[in-house]
DNA sequence: CTAATAGACTAACAAGTGTTAGTTTTATGT
DNA sequence: ACATAAAACTAACACTTGTTAGTCTATTAG
């Protein structure tokens, strides 16, 4: 990973600070000092914070986006098919650990690409429950109100990145097996 | 609730807006503006910005240690006691909505309190998978790893606050009821 | 070797930051 | 009606913010 554009060494250093103090928090200073350079040589790669943050999160979102296309163009069942929307959190998460802090917590600052994220994000929630509403009609899921299962599931994949990288080592499969053990089948112990 | 203090008022003001834009993007005089005076006057009734933080983030995870103190020291079995700690979530999350917020985010700009708030949380959570390990021992609970599992769940009540208000009417007995379901069951159909 | 370019630098800007000091207004109790 | 206290105000501070302009330097291409 050593023919990394100046550029993109910026954007991984300001997602690494951004995680750790959140956008609005972290100086064009602090991340030049990190960066070992000047606040000012920032911008011969860069136009603006703000660009840099709409670089981390887009690229990302779109990863999703993508991710869950693929995923209901498939005919598998809906328990399949939620495996795989947990294999794919596990899988961006784990290589966008901080990126995906930016992603969860400062979007609210977006600017001119905070009409395409969210229309992304809801997007991706919406085609989520129809795969739940699926399970549902198909006698899969239990019929429990859709919405609660949704945000049940998807917030805490969408908390993987808390919680990855304090894990000694990170066994990516076992994780989503583990996982989809529980998201699916609960915590309790069946007789 | 007319007889709330001035302080209140502003620290309750300051919560909400904490919420939205996050505890370093918020100025004094967005602050100010927002409660109809000026950035100076605030300081009739505060001593400092961080002392407001303090004060939103501490309240809240006292409450959260008391309750699980006593969840922790009665005698039901770790399913019931589950059942308690959801409840206490989805009760302490629909009351202090924006509070939740500002304790799941903007912990991290906590300065003295930093060091009890994280004592605090990290005492909460080893009470919580203390639970999760009695109860495998005890075979009510599956033996997955408890780490995933607490993981799992306590993401999920940490991100009430997101998701109480989208509700357009909310039956807190329901919400609790749904996710014990959701949590403890998960959402497969058994036949 | 020379010219050109990429990428660092210094200096500075206009605006915004939390906070303090001192003053005036508003409300309260006698 | 008047003294007192609570709570607003104006003005200002020292510092930090993102960003621009202009310059110097090192690497690269011919």
């Amino acid at each position: 990973m050593e023919n990394e554009t100046r550029q993109e060494e910026i954007i991984r250093v300001a997602a690494k600070l951004f995680k750790e103090k959140g956008y609005s928090a972290v100086t064009m200073r602090d991340l030049a000092t990190t960066m070992n350079m000047k606040a000012a040589s920032l911008y011969n790669h860069i136009n603006s914070k703000q660009e840099i943050l709409e670089k981390i999160i887009m690229r990302i979102a779109r990863k999703f986006s993508v991710g869950m296309t693929t995923v209901k163009s498939s005919n598998d069942s809906c328990i399949v098919k939620l495996k795989k929307i947990i294999a794919l959190h596990v899988e961006v998460s784990s290589q966008n650990i901080y990126g995906m802090a930016a992603l969860n917590h400062d979007w609210v600052h977006l600017e001119a690409q905070l009409g395409p994220y969210k229309k992304l994000r809801s997007d991706y929630e919406n085609d989520f429950k129809e795969i739940l509403k699926e399970g549902i009609a198909a006698g899969e899921i239990s019929p429990i109100k859709p919405d609660v299962m949704m945000f049940s599931i998807l917030t805490t994949l969408r908390s993987l990145y808390l919680w990855i990288p304090k894990k000694e080592v990170i066994h990516l499969e076992e994780l989503t097996n583990n996982l989809s053990e529980i998201l699916i089948n609960g915590i309790i112990k069946e007789n």
